[in-house]
DNA sequence: GGTCGGCCATAACATAGGTTAAGGGCCTGC
DNA sequence: GCAGGCCCTTAACCTATGTTATGGCCGACC
């Protein structure tokens, strides 16, 4: 585990995190930068987090990849998704103290780290930060909403398809990936955790892909040839895609709506 | 659908929703009574959200059951959680106007209206109101992901082994039901769209239960015989357990913290 | 520079769960 | 009181996916 300070303000993960829901206000920067004054450093496979023990700080990806899973007794494992940067952890620690789920880095991986006091002074001084923040949250929960429907009524070549898809977008809005290739950082037990499959089964799923010429792999590397037909094969929903990137509209609802009085007033 | 007014106000579903998480206080008593003015009943089988349409007001379940459902293009339908009164649905379509999910009514529903921007406005005068509200979120989300371990993990007993306990305790919380009985106003086809099962081997997987013992089945009522060994079979996790009957912090760490100051306090 | 361990790959075989088909009970509407 | 529709139930069969086994590659470590 590394420390390190600082950077520019305007970089930072949760700026660009709720910058995307609003304009971040000038009294608001200030609380948002102190809030990522600590960055800390932590290698491949590190538990961030784990299931049965207490929550620590809150922390938001900087950068890198992570995991979060939940395991059954007898070892059976599900990835429930995978943390990109921008994304938070254990932001509700202050109502469960002890985690249900894991958070483990998948490369290194750089965090922010603050207390969990500060969401709440948050939500206290800063009404319009912690709707982006629960918006953001309500963002995840779909995300989820959408993989169990892979994992209930998709076959294992659609929801692969649709994993790769998924995170193909999900990269792309934060730079990640371009011209359908980006760096999955992901044994294939994993991807098999996450899409409820065997890993032999995973192995001979990505093998079709393969040979029908819609992806690419060498190494960590993926890159997605068609990506028309990857999705239609997922059956991605394009509803589903205004999620991961979202409208900036909250600006607006928050300028219209009278926060001092019983009224209310639309646009 | 049918219109009505006003209830005893403590009897009122957010507020016994809000009130598990904090104490409510008297200023904020107005403005949740408000909310829940105007009451709305609808017929079984009723959907209150289309996936692909608008979002409407914000809806608070009073009374009765619905289910929250995805479906593919091809029709397959997955059940994503069910609605249980004191569920809210839609609250953060000030983001996503366009619902990626459907809500549909599985009993004569009453609900609980209010216009979205209501929320906002919730945000801004009453951070721990909004608090709670997030926290709700969050263990939704954890609901979810819980049945997400199931579907990708559990074998088709220990799935529906599983939510009969699950429904059980969420019930209980909510007193519909005693003794391990309660009211399941739920086909099998439903209940195979929630575990991911087929139709047929839902009736299968039911009649093991049965015939084990550790369940009994009359029309919609349904009766846990043996708690204990279905929680077993289910591989019952307890600390998902924390998160159906939350703990009352939300108060503490709201009076410890300092609004006013960038500076934070722990009890 | 050999060996050990992690990961990928593939084949052969096993099975949980899907599909199709058929019948029965029960309510609802005419 | 009969017809049609919905739901439950079971049987027979099928297939997508899981399991076990084996080998190869490659990078890390001594």
């Amino acid at each position: 585990m590394t420390r390190a300070r600082a950077m520019a303000p305007s970089a930072t993960p949760l700026w660009r995190k709720l910058g995307s829901y609003l304009e971040i206000r000038d009294e608001e920067k200030g609380f948002l930068a102190e809030l990522e004054r600590t960055i800390v450093g932590h290698p491949p496979r590190t538990d961030l987090l784990r299931q049965g023990e207490r929550y620590g700080d809150v922390r938001v990806m900087r950068d890198g990849w992570a995991m979060r899973h939940k395991a059954l007794p007898d070892g059976r494992r599900q990835v429930v998704n995978f943390v990109l940067p921008g994304d938070i952890i254990g932001i509700y620690c202050n109502l469960f103290d002890i985690a249900d789920h894991s958070v483990t880095t998948l490369t290194a991986v750089s965090v922010a780290n603050f207390p969990p006091e500060r969401v709440v002074e948050l939500f206290q001084r800063f009404p319009r930060l912690a709707a982006a923040l629960a918006w953001a949250g309500a963002k995840e929960e779909a995300i989820v909403a959408e993989r169990l429907l892979s994992l209930g009524r998709r076959t294992a070549l659609e929801r692969t398809a649709h994993l790769i898809v998924e995170l193909l977008r999900r990269l792309t809005v934060v730079n990640l990936a371009e011209n359908g290739r980006f760096t999955l950082p992901v044994t294939q037990e994993i991807l098999a955790d996450a899409l409820g499959l065997s890993i032999v089964h995973m192995n001979r799923t990505l093998r079709r892909l393969r040979d029908g010429g819609l992806i690419e792999l060498n190494g960590q590397k993926i890159t997605v040839n068609d990506l028309r037909q990857l999705a239609s094969v997922g059956q991605f929903d394009e509803l589903y895609l205004h999620l991961i990137r979202a409208p900036k509209r909250l600006d607006q609802v928050f300028d219209t709506t009278r926060g001092d009085r019983g009224d209310v007033r639309l646009a």
